[in-house]
DNA sequence: TCGATATATGATTATATAGTCATATATCGA
DNA sequence: TCGATATATGACTATATAATCATATATCGA
C-alpha cells in the first residue's frame, strides 16, 4: 500500500476510538478550550490532550491559541459526514440484530 | 458513553487498518472467495481470514458460503461512502501540507 | 476411501495504544 | 516578582492488535 492508503488509514484510525468520539461530539458546535472539553466529556485532561494533539497531528482538529487557552475545532466537515454515516451503519446494524428487519430495498 | 457509541467506534475500527482497507477496496465491484482475496490483496492466507472475520462479526461484511468456498461482500453502502471521505480529507491534507503552507509551523 | 483445495483458528511474538500520575512549560494578573 | 490557571509531555503499565507459522476443519471429486 502507499503511504496515501497509511494516511486513509490514520484518518479513519483518529475516529474510531471512543474518547475521540466523545470530543469529536462536543466539538459539533464549534471550537472549544481544552478547559472546557475534558470536563465535558469526563476524562483526564492529560489523557484529553493527548487525543486532542494526536487529531491534530493527523489533520482532524485545528489548533487557535489565545492567550494561555488552546481552542481545538474540526477542521473537515467531512468528519461529521463519516460519524453520521457509521452511526447509520450501527443502527441498521442494531435493527437487524434485534430482529426487527426494516425493508427499504431487496435483500 | 453508551454501547452504541462502542459499537460506532468499532465500525469506523473496522474500515481503520490498512489491510482491511484493500479487503474493501477490492470488494468495492461486488462479492468475492477468500481464495480470490488474498493473492488480490497480497495478504496470507491466515491473515486475510482473520480481517475477513472480524469485518463480518462487527457488520461490515456479509458472508455466502457456496461449496467449499465463502463470498464475502460489503454489507452497507455507506462503508464506501465514509472511506470516499476520508479520502477527500487526506486530499485536502497533503494539498495544505505540500502546496498552501498558510502558517509557520512549531519550532 | 484418499487427496486436493478452501477456510478458520491456536499459539506466539512484536508493536501499538489508552490511560494514569507526576511534572514541565506557558500565560496572565496581582 | 509570585501564584494561579491552562496545556503538554515523560515515564510507566496494562491491554489490544496485526502478523506469522502450523494445524484443524470442511468440501469436493476421483
Amino acid at each position: 500500500m502507499s503511504s496515501a492508503d497509511h494516511y486513509l488509514a490514520d484518518v479513519l484510525k483518529s475516529l474510531s476510538q471512543p474518547t475521540r468520539l466523545k470530543i469529536i461530539d462536543f466539538l459539533r458546535n464549534g471550537e472549544r478550550c481544552v478547559c472546557e472539553i475534558f470536563p465535558a466529556i469526563d476524562e483526564e485532561q492529560s489523557n484529553t490532550s493527548r487525543h486532542l494533539s494526536y487529531m491534530q497531528t493527523h489533520g482532524i482538529l485545528s489548533r487557535r491559541k489565545e492567550g494561555v487557552k488552546i481552542f481545538y475545532s474540526v477542521k473537515h466537515p467531512e468528519v461529521f459526514e463519516i460519524i453520521d454515516l457509521a452511526g447509520r451503519i450501527v443502527q441498521r446494524e442494531t435493527e437487524l440484530r434485534s430482529g426487527v428487519v426494516k425493508e427499504s430495498r431487496r435483500g
